[in-house]
DNA sequence: CCGTTATAGTTTCAAAAGAAACCATGTTAA
DNA sequence: TTAACATGGTTTCTTTTGAAACTATAACGG
């Protein structure tokens, strides 16, 4: 069995490289336009989305570790983008929420990251975009299935 | 304008996650495996591809900048995987190719790699899969578009 | 020719990331 | 109870990465 592989073929390699374009360009919007990273973005649109969480819980809705998270908020603390309140249940946690201002950054990135999302799908028709996503959810799915067994 | 934005309908992300977890799980099979880097595994597919090439080619055919190329070669050449030739018109660059050793290694691994890769598309269609790959492609051609203005 | 500029590749430095150890608290079961 | 274990989150340490500086050579323009 002696196999060829190309790697312009492999969907690890393709999807690896094609992740990393879109990160490197879209970066230039929330990390030197509004001096962010990409973990407190991911955290500022958790937090958007479901109001109040726990470190924790930031981390599963973010496919992001517990480290990564746990800087990510330490720093938007700092630059007062979000506040915590304790757990009475659970001194360890505490629970997060954006600030008035963590929110006015919010509003201000999301209109230019839907823009640049828009761009980049747009010689894709609605159909293809659909398959996009679909495709993009059977391919999470399946790899559940393979890191289970 | 006051857009809501869903991470898990964002394409940077839903690309980059992704990426990342087929990422993870791949390395097992080269990195545990075998002990080479993902850099190198490149290096290892793009040399057994095209025979011999500079560092400056294989960086064009794995979209590795050549500080990673760089690294990647030094370490396989210690490993006695690849060799490098001078090259005569320029003193500079070098012709590198795998050494015997280099491309027993890389017939060991292939096989695993397409195996594994087999897997992860076991669930979708030939159609589903041509798609994916052609979305990947009009994705790539899309992002060279947006970064040349 | 010779000075400027470009290029191949390496090295150095600083930022980012993850693994593992850690701290503090909570939970469970003897 | 309280001893073992689990959990939320932080810190420490090491590895990986890329940007920028650097070395050596090549190409170009006057």
């Amino acid at each position: 069995m002696d196999d060829k592989l190309s790697l312009q073929q492999f969907l690890p390699y393709r999807c690896n490289s094609l992740a990393q374009r879109i990160s490197v360009s879209l970066a230039r919007i929330y990390v030197q336009k509004f001096g962010i990273t990409v973990p407190e973005w991911r955290t500022l649109v958790a937090l958007s989305e479901y109001g109040e969480l726990q470190s924790k819980q930031i981390a599963a809705h973010t496919s992001m570790d517990k480290v990564r998270v746990s800087r990510a908020v330490a720093s938007m603390t700092d630059k007062g983008l979000l506040s915590r309140r304790p757990c009475d249940r659970d001194s360890r946690a505490a629970f997060l929420t954006l600030t008035e201002e963590g929110l006015e950054l919010y509003r201000r990135i999301v209109p230019e990251a839907l823009a640049w999302e828009e761009r980049l799908l747009a010689p894709l028709s609605e159909q293809e975009q659909a398959a996009l996503f679909s495709l993009l959810d059977k391919l999470d799915l399946r790899l559940a299935e393979l890191s289970s067994d």
